[in-house]
DNA sequence: AACTAAGCCAACCGCGACGTC
DNA sequence: AGACGTCGCGGTTGGCTTAGT
C-alpha cells in the first residue's frame, strides 16, 4: 500500500490498472446498453438536457475520435449536434484532451518529470495547464492528480511539500537516489504531539508573472514558519526560499495557452519608472531600482490559507536559488527583527553585520493584519547579503522521496553563532506543512500567533 | 474474509476569459 | 457596450484497486 505512489509503480502495475479501467468502462457500457442506452447504470447518469455523464465507453471514444479526425479540434458543442454523441461539449473536450488526443504519454511520471513538476509548481503554483505545457504528453489533469496525491502523502508524513531548496539553474540539483532512507528521526515525533501550530506559506507569482520574465530573477518566495513543539525551548524557525524566475513557455507547448503570454509580447504593460522613489511606488511593483515587486501571495497546491496579501520587495538579490533560515525566540520577536531591520532600511541605515542580515525575516499572508498595513515596500538592496551566504546548491534528497527522509548535508555559510543551519534544515524537514485540506485551520493557526501586527 | 487506509484516476462543476454579434 | 456562446482552467468528487490489519 505504501509503495503505491507514482514513481514506485511498475509498468506492469500500470498496464494492469489500465486494463482494469478499460474493463470498468466496458462494464459501464454494458450497463448502459442493458438499460436501453439511456444511461443510469452505475455512475452513468444523465444531465438535465439528457446528456450522458460518467465514464466514456469505447464506442463513444470512437465516435469522438472520428469526429475530430474529420472536423478537427474545437467547436466542441457541435460534436453532440453533428455526431450524435450524447455528451456535452465540455465533456468531449475533456475526453479528447486527457485521453484521446495523440502523443499522450501514459504511465507513471519519470523522475525527471517529477522533478520538473516540483520545480514548475514552485514557480507557478497550481497552474496545471501551464505546467502541462512544459511536460510534453502530459495533461494538466495528470499533473494535478499527481500533485494532490503528493500533497496528501507529504502532509500525512509530516514533510514539507518542497525540498529545502529548489533548483538552481547554474547548479542543477543532482538527481538523488529516488528511494533514500530516512537519515534522522524526528526527536519530537515519537514522544509527543506537536501542539504548536506549524505554518508554511508562499509568496509567489507577482501580480503579473510576465513582468518577472523580464525584470527580475526574484520570482518566487517561499517562507515557512516552523515553530517547535511547545515542550521544547521556545524557538521558532523561519525558512525563506527563493526560486528562479519562470522560464518561458516551452517552445513546443500548445499554442492554446494564450493566457500565458510572455512579457515581451504584451505591449500593455506599464513602462518601468526610472526616477521615482520606491515609496512613491508603494502600490506598484517597481522602484527606483527597477526591482520592486508586488508579490501577491498564491498558494501552490492550496497548501495554506486562502488569505492573500501583498508584499513589495526591493532587492538586487542574485538569481541564485537560495534558502535562509532565521531563528528567533518567538513570532513576536521575529516580527520585531523584521521591523527593526526594516526601519534601518527606511532610515537608509546600512545593515552590515551578517547577524543583522540573518535576523531579517520576511513574512506575509497574515489574514488578520497583513504586513502590508505597514506599507512595507521594500526589502534591502543588500538583501543579497542574506542570500550570498546561503548555499546556492545542496544535495536534495527529497525530490522524489516521500518516505520521511531529510535533506542531506550541505555547505552552509551561516555562522554557528547565529544559526545551526543544518539542524534547522533537518527540523524544517521534520515538521509538517499546512496542506490542502487544512485551509481553515491554517488561517486560524496564524490567528493564534501572539503579537503579530 | 471483512474492514480500512491510501493511492490512482476519470470525470464533473463552477468560474472566468475570450470572441463574436 | 453588453449579451451571449464557447472554451479553458482549477477545484473537487467519487469509483476503483491494492495492501495492510
Amino acid at each position: 500500500m505504501l509503495n503505491k505512489s507514482g514513481p514506485q509503480k511498475s509498468a506492469a502495475q500500470i498496464q494492469q490498472q489500465q486494463q482494469q479501467r478499460f474493463a470498468t468502462a466496458e462494464r459501464g457500457r454494458s450497463q448502459q446498453e442493458l438499460s436501453g442506452g439511456g444511461g443510469g447504470g452505475g455512475d452513468v447518469v444523465e444531465g438535465s438536457k439528457g446528456l450522458k455523464k460518467g465514464p466514456w465507453t469505447a464506442v463513444e471514444d470512437q465516435i469522438l475520435m472520428e469526429y475530430v479526425r474529420k472536423h478537427g479540434e474545437g467547436n466542441w458543442n457541435a460534436v453532440q449536434r453533428n455526431s450524435g454523441l450524447n455528451r456535452c461539449g465540455k465533456s468531449c473536450r475533456l475526453r479528447w484532451a486527457n485521453h484521446l488526443r495523440p502523443n499522450l504519454k501514459k504511465g507513471a511520471f519519470s523522475h525527471d518529470e517529477e522533478r520538473l513538476i516540483l520545480e514548475l509548481h514552485a514557480k507557478y503554483g497550481n497552474k496545471w495547464a501551464r505546467m502541462a505545457s512544459q511536460l510534453p504528453g502530459r495533461t494538466d489533469n495528470e499533473i494535478k492528480n499527481y500533485w494532490n496525491t503528493r500533497v496528501k502523502r507529504r502532509q500525512r508524513q509530516g514533510l514539507p511539500l518542497y525540498p529545502m531548496t529548489l533548483n538552481n539553474r547554474n547548479n542543477p540539483i543532482p538527481i538523488p537516489d529516488p528511494y533514500p532512507q530516512p537519515q534522522i528521526q524526528n526527536p519530537f515525533q515519537s514522544t509527543n504531539n506537536c501542539t504548536t501550530p506549524t505554518f508554511s506559506f508562499q509568496i509567489q507569482s507577482p501580480i503579473q508573472a510576465h513582468h518577472m520574465h523580464s525584470l527580475s530573477p526574484l520570482h518566487h518566495l517561499s517562507l515557512s514558519l516552523l515553530p517547535t513543539p511547545s515542550q521544547q525551548p521556545s524557538h521558532h524557525l523561519f525558512l525563506l526560499l527563493l526560486h528562479l524566475p519562470p522560464s518561458r513557455p516551452h517552445p513546443r507547448a500548445p499554442v492554446r495557452y494564450k493566457r500565458y503570454l510572455p512579457a515581451d509580447l504584451n505591449p500593455s504593460l506599464p513602462p518601468l519608472p526610472s526616477s521615482r522613489t520606491q515609496f512613491e511606488y508603494s502600490e506598484s511593483f517597481l522602484s527606483s531600482t527597477g526591482s520592486v515587486y508586488s508579490v501577491k501571495s498564491e498558494l501552490p497546491s492550496s497548501q495554506v490559507s486562502q488569505t492573500q496579501s501583498e508584499v513589495t520587495i526591493d532587492t538586487k538579490v542574485s538569481s541564485t536559488a537560495a534558502a535562509a533560515a532565521v531563528s528567533a525566540s518567538s513570532p513576536t520577536a521575529v516580527m520585531g527583527c523584521w521591523r527593526t531591520y526594516y526601519k534601518k532600511l527606511s532610515d537608509n541605515e546600512q545593515v552590515k553585520s551578517s547577524s543583522e542580515v540573518e535576523n531579517f525575516v520576511s513574512f506575509a499572508s497574515l489574514e488578520a493584519k497583513p504586513i502590508q498595513d505597514d506599507h512595507i515596500s521594500s526589502l534591502p538592496e543588500d538583501l543579497s547579503k542574506l542570500f550570498s551566504f546561503i548555499p546556492s546548491t545542496e544535495p536534495i534528497s527529497d525530490w522524489y522521496s516521500d518516505s520521511g527522509e531529510l535533506s542531506n548535508g550541505h555547505s552552509s555559510g551561516l555562522t554557528d553563532a547565529c544559526l545551526d543551519f543544518d539542524m534547522q534544515q533537518h527540523m524544517a524537514a521534520l515538521f509538517p506543512v499546512t496542506a490542502t485540506a487544512e485551509h481553515g485551520k491554517a488561517s486560524s493557526s496564524w490567528d493564534n500567533l501572539p503579537g503579530i501586527c
